[in-house]
DNA sequence: CCTTGACCTGGAGCGCGCTCCAGGTTGCAC
DNA sequence: GTGCAACCTGGAGCGCGCTCCAGGTCAAGG
């Protein structure tokens, strides 16, 4: 099973190299493995985890649910709280889709109106 | 026409007092009146306003372009302008709309996932 | 070997968008 | 006219999530 390096890493998750040992500082992502020379060795499970962790950033996670959500992947008999954890954030996400959509309708009348006004004087003028 | 106290502004805008007096040293939301003893005066018109900005805050824009934006509405030959300035915003909206379902379907796959799994081991330890 | 680039650590710094504070003025209610 | 809340200004501070830096170590190619 191939390992793959810190450059390596960062281009497969997105995460800049200064992002993954921050997380690793902060207990989201633990325990990757050293080289004898003490560089950073992942495996495919830690590039697993972190494309999983980059979702729930870009769904706006904060940290501090990723330091839960990552020290709760440590101990296996935590499944549930997994579960509930995901869940919660899952229900926050999909209230700002729709908010966000509810916004983004308002955005669209408004422009409609804008071009609508923009005809009238261009009428006016012409 | 009635006017409002900041209090009602912030109120009305969900706002904070801070942020509507921030919002006018950036030069966001431009010239609203002042009282005899210098306290802001806040018109219907200053209202609409702020509740559009509100919206624009809400998916995502900038303050660099809301001050933009505010600046534009200030002359009123920039119609185009201002046009131009939401199309392209509500563009990337509904790009950040698109990326987000997509990373909702991911997040709601991995739940999935643990619920079967987690099934699988209450089966196992029953 | 030696070079060169990727990597290491601890800690400081930053950009955004507010938020808070001190010290003072205004204005309505009694 | 007095008390008290709401408001004013300029400027400092903060929370988040990284990002950058100095000064050093490791590892692979020639």
């Amino acid at each position: 099973m191939r390992t793959y390096t810190p450059a390596e890493a960062a281009q497969a998750s997105g995460f800049s190299l200064d992002t993954l040992r921050y997380y690793e500082r902060e207990g989201i992502l633990n325990a990757v493995a050293r080289s004898a020379g003490g560089h950073r060795v992942y495996t495919e499970d830690n590039l697993g985890t972190l494309g999983f962790l980059r979702c729930l950033r870009d769904t706006g996670m904060p940290i501090e649910l990723l330091r839960r959500y990552g020290q709760l992947c440590t101990e296996d008999s935590s499944l549930p709280d997994r579960i509930a954890l995901l869940e919660e954030h899952a229900a926050s996400v999909q209230q700002r889709l729709e908010e966000l959509r509810a916004q983004q309708e308002r955005l669209n009348s408004k422009i409609a109106w804008y071009r609508e006004e923009f005809e009238r004087q261009d009428a006016g003028t012409a």
